[in-house]
DNA sequence: GAATTTTACGAAAACGGTTTCGTGTTGATA
DNA sequence: TATCAACACGAAACCGTTTTCGTAAAATTC
């Protein structure tokens, strides 16, 4: 087994000094031709490369980016994060990949870890737990060390940061707007409970019926527990509300519940349409294909980590915090057109 | 902004040593009472947190692993991530995640970027790339420098290192005999190039025919460029061949297949019944719902964390390399049963 | 040939910890 | 009262780099 070789090594075995050696594999114009030559040739040969710990030590700079996710079985995100790891990479740094599993307590632990010395600054998403808490002190704790911060997509107005967002508001209500124009009348929601984008979606569904002169009825409103399947309440939102289409703030809502109309006989999108939130390969590959409002998540991380890293080797820490609103694209397909 | 705190600032503040305070905190009998508790209680106020950087530098152990996957927008590669992160966490570890995205090069360049001290141990699956180029210079590089190995799935016999797989050619076996055994007759395969788990799927189709007495006909298999659908092959070969079952390499062929073969005005199960591999959120909610082999990533994560951090924290290396077997299960669904 | 500059390198501090070893002070023992 | 162990702490080395500064020797200038 061969061991890593060091600077130290490399002096002994030259009988040089170890800044000479440093020197030299820097190309420094202090050292003679004659020693740099002899100096690289060895560390070629010995295949030499500088101790990241060490430099990071010594830089202060760890050239890591720590990225905090509710879930990483889950489509979006992980456009988000290889969107991330292709920025972070291109610009020389690695990613280092915690996941909350929507937990309050994980989050933290996980934040803690990383703060002290691993990363550079932070890209994350809320876990639902920490949006239904209300609790930030954990971030807040983090950014007022001054470690730069962006977050995406579930994001909170109590911290001052650098934020990614699509306009879930709008989205929304340009959906339900489409759902509108294609003369549908009786447009139901199903959402979730605590989560920010949830929340925004609604509205966008709301200001759109309400623009439309529709009634806002509340019993179009199927509000579902955290991203798990109540099978029971959506058979029983089918079968007692009438409805001609649907508003979803995510896939798998969507593609339940268009089983479940599917097998009441109604024809999708004849009798019933659907569009769904999260465009991912559930949406595609349904049948149905499902039309769904796409978030371009590797866009969002490219972004976000272009915001962070600039943050990160911009040293004068200008306190302006910029949100920057990913476009969203609503892919129709053929649960809203033939 | 609240900087950092360090035993330095501690120590000064105090009037104290350096040495003292590092004692102090640990506890130490060395330091009196009195001493430690004005010492600890300073700590406490300042928030004081050891450095990960310096620790590692001096232990030589990061408590980190690096993970390199082909492809983190990919169902089974994210269990396996969340299976890692999960047990690693749990003993203390960070993961780094590096993508290859299928390249061998991004796969060479993650590597050496970790090995230079950022990780105590990886865990990786191979890329496309990789396998079909069949070299591993790279990786065994990293192992010849003692830096402790576990590859997963996508494995190959060229590098002496501990392994975690799912028995693929058994598995496949398994499904084609219960195609079999439920009657069907001219049993297909969709398989995919230089993908080691796809060639021993391939084999453990052919031998589950041939020991069941069927025909080896190859025109019964149809092999598509990796992980891409080309919709004029999947076409031209229902079109072509007379088939009853098909058992694919992956969800996405499948699912592809089954809409192919329903547009032709097939039923299934009754006229073609489908077995994919890798069950994912495809297989759950296709209509009709998919059987699957299921590989169990998340335990398969943990597995080859346990074996990682296992060497990693035991010194005497001793040079017996493991591979062990995970179990795959047949999710049985519409596409198979009714 | 003396003074000055350049060249080429080394010593040492620094990053933030851990750990070994040495030592002054105290109290107990003979 | 001299001896010794226990106690409580500090100095310094070390992990592997980078970087500043100092300085002999060589080269240049006048």
């Amino acid at each position: 087994m061969k061991r890593k070789i060091t600077l130290k090594h490399i002096a002994r075995e030259l009988d040089v000094s170890i800044s000479t050696v440093s020197k030299a594999l820097k190309n420094s114009e202090e050292i003679s031709r004659d020693t740099k030559e002899r100096i690289q040739a060895f560390a070629k040969l010995y295949n030499y490369k500088p101790n990241n710990i060490a430099i990071s030590l010594k830089n202060k700079r760890t050239k890591n980016i720590g990225v905090i996710i509710p879930n990483i079985v889950h489509h979006f995100f992980t456009t988000v994060v290889r969107g991330i790891e292709k920025y972070a990479n291109a610009r020389g740094y690695n990613v280092i990949v915690c996941l909350s599993n929507e937990s309050f307590d994980k989050e933290v632990i996980n934040m803690e870890m990383l703060a002290n010395g691993s990363i550079d600054g932070f890209i994350m998403s809320l876990s639902n737990e920490t949006q239904a808490k209300n609790d930030f002190n954990h971030i807040k704790e983090v950014t007022s060390q001054g470690i730069p911060l962006v977050m995406f997509d579930r994001v909170t107005n109590e911290v001052a940061c650098d934020k990614v967002i699509i306009n879930d508001r709008d989205s929304a209500y340009k959906a339900v707007k489409k759902l509108i124009d294609s003369g549908r009348k009786k447009i139901a929601l199903i959402n979730t409970e605590n989560l920010s984008v949830s929340n925004a979606r609604t509205e966008g569904y709301f200001q759109a019926l309400q623009d439309s002169g529709f009634p806002m009825n509340e019993n179009l409103v199927l509000t579902l527990p955290f991203e798990s399947i109540d099978e029971e309440a959506i058979h029983g939102f089918f079968n007692s509300t009438d409805v001609d289409a649907v508003l979803c703030v995510n896939e798998i809502f969507a593609i339940y519940s268009m089983r479940v109309v599917q097998k009441k006989g109604l024809r999708i999108p004849e009798d019933i349409s659907f569009i769904g939130f999260t465009d991912g390969p559930l949406s595609k590959y349904a049948n149905p294909s499902l039309s769904s409002v796409a978030q371009h998540g590797e866009n969002m991380g490219e972004v976000a980590a272009q915001m962070l890293i600039d943050k990160v080797e911009n040293e004068e820490e200008d306190e302006v915090y910029r949100t920057e609103i990913i476009d969203s694209t609503l892919i129709e397909r053929e649960s809203t057109v033939n």
